[in-house]
DNA sequence: GGTTAACCGAGACGGTACGTCGGGTCTTAAC
DNA sequence: GTTAAGACCCGACGTACCGTCTCGGTTAACC
């Protein structure tokens, strides 16, 4: 058998350290929150990690992925596997409780600095945006398809309707709204968001 | 009259080296097409633009504010008050005709990093979106929405259709999916976010 | 007649404005006591006195000149010709009475900065060094050669005597421990010095 | 025992690089012979170097210090202990060999940027007085002062002679006159001095 | 007494260097 | 062989001054 061919150097993960793992993607994530994204530096990430910076370079390509990283850290776990949509058979109030959710979250000042972060991190880098799409959005998506799914078979949206574009037109206003700072993100925003869903993609 | 108080050295406008300012703004436009925005720093638009370094700082308070600076000039005199949408009576042809036009100029490989940056900076700066929505995206926003009463006048469009909403609905799912790449930007794409538009707020 | 040759704009020393020349030496002395000759600025010079940088450049060349100016401007009007020092008969007597009071003087912690930044001058810049023998040190020189002169008269020094070699062998050591701080500047160092050179120079 | 109490993040000396630290000496001598000590800059002797900025930063706490360092390099190794002066058993031949040599030495237009560099720093910075004290010029004043016990064995100068005030008086007007270049330095000269010395301290 | 040339204050300009920060690489010692 | 530690080269940061260059606004000399 051949030594990996794809030489560069390249460390062995098995007898990567745990505990440097951890302490790395906790510091980013204490950073992210007390300074912004734009002012964490490796620099201090090892520093408060309590760990040399080659530790960071040799197993993360770049900050944006140690962060991206410490973002996934977090959602893991959380429901392995069971993320699952509320289903009552009514399709508008399941969408206005979910949408209503997720306006709160949004407008919760606490999740504003690391959230805007993940997100330009995606912009900026497409290796990330696809991580992204794979790990964290993936799942979710899904899970909502599959309440709209539910919903098809109920007769209470379009048996033909593309449901990527459903999800599309549901959250990408509110994604805007949020990212540009354009305006309110009210309860009322996400009922009039549902609503024009529903009249849209009516079967 | 007490003099500005607001003291801190402020730099007289009156003497402004117009001179400078272009150099400083087409050095910025140059190094952000070939380098890209995050790799553009100041050292480079100064030494560019043939300017000294200070010169850049008198004037604009960050990178991310020369660089939209730098997008504002573009699109200055552009129209002059003249932006307008074409209204051939049908609007969904007219909205076609716009969105694939739009689909057209964000897939062209030549914009991706200057519209990525000016994203970028609006993103991460919300003095910047409040600078970009009063000066380059509300007169385009104000005569989509011209277009949106004409066609409301005409019956083809509810009239008491949240305008605002209506613009989110047909721009944001493309807007999001070229910010993180997430499929595909094609005129069937375009002409499906029209219909359903269309569909959503139909008389 | 030709118009003058060595033209490159000279400005007209009759039209200078004796206010600014005053505030400017006056600035200078002020910020070499307070920060140091090596900190002071042509630029904080200009802003203290309340004068355009311009004002600085048209009349001195150099930093050093507006500071060496500055304390020329001092010394002027001191004496107006009558430096004269004192004669009782005893040479001896006579010469600890003034080296104890120079020694006093380069003691004096107040008269440090300014004293040591003259001197930078003078040394670094030969120009600066010429104007100082010519209109400080000159005639505070011919006036203790007049002494020594006297002495010679009267019989208490060398007749033969190199009177600018006696100068040096009194003065240099004095000089050259304060600008090394190579010891402590007594009242019995400058006896000793006396009790050397006329020792060295008796008749 | 504590852990080094002034702790502001000092570097460890075990880890230098001897490379980098002769290179930087290496350059601040070039440079200084090159253009000048006032003309010299930090940002030149690293890139003359091939060092970072901050490794002269990190070593050294001024650009007088890293010049200075530079001479001393120079004169280390030179004698190693060896430092003697003639003892023929002829103070005056001796005396005046030797000052006839420093005279020719300072006279050298080779060694008149340099030399003058030095002195301007350690007349400016009294830590760099201190280690010139120590380091450069007290191994020589030893050597001259064990010459002048020698002599003062041999009945050739008074017992109880000040050895340094000796030394003064000898160095600080060939030292003064080149400093203030307030004439020319010449065999005589030297000749003069040891003359007056020898008489000033005659047994 | 009105014109005009100069000096004046102010301060923006193209530059150079400063001293600091952080990026990414490399070396050393400890485990 | 990975790790913590940290020195290294490098590039950029934002600031301070340099010496030059307009600007209006006095101001003194000459018409």
């Amino acid at each position: 058998m051949l030594p990996d061919v794809s030489d560069p150097r390249k460390p062995n993960p098995a007898r990567r350290s745990e505990r440097s793992r951890r302490a790395v993607l906790g510091a980013a994530r204490e950073l992210v929150s007390e300074v912004g994204y734009a002012k964490v530096s490796i620099e201090a990430i090892a520093a408060r990690a309590g760990v040399g910076k080659q530790t960071i370079y040799r197993w993360w390509p770049s900050k944006g992925a140690v962060i991206f990283d410490s973002f996934l850290e977090l959602s893991e776990g959380e429901g392995e596997e069971g993320i699952r949509l509320p289903d009552t058979g009514d399709l508008g109030a399941d969408l206005k409780a979910v949408m209503r959710a997720t306006v709160a979250e949004f407008a919760d000042p606490a999740f504003e600095a690391p959230i805007r972060a993940l997100n330009l991190e995606i912009i900026a880098d497409p290796a990330l945006a696809d991580a992204y799409r794979e790990k964290l959005a993936g799942p979710v998506d899904e899970a909502k398809k599959e309440r709209l799914r539910s919903a098809q078979r109920a007769g209470q949206l379009a048996a033909d309707a593309d449901l990527d574009l459903v999800l599309e037109v549901l959250y990408a206003p509110l994604y805007q709204r949020w990212l540009h700072r354009a305006g309110p993100l009210t309860p009322q925003y996400a009922d009039a968001l549902v609503a024009t869903v529903l009249r849209a993609f009516a079967p």
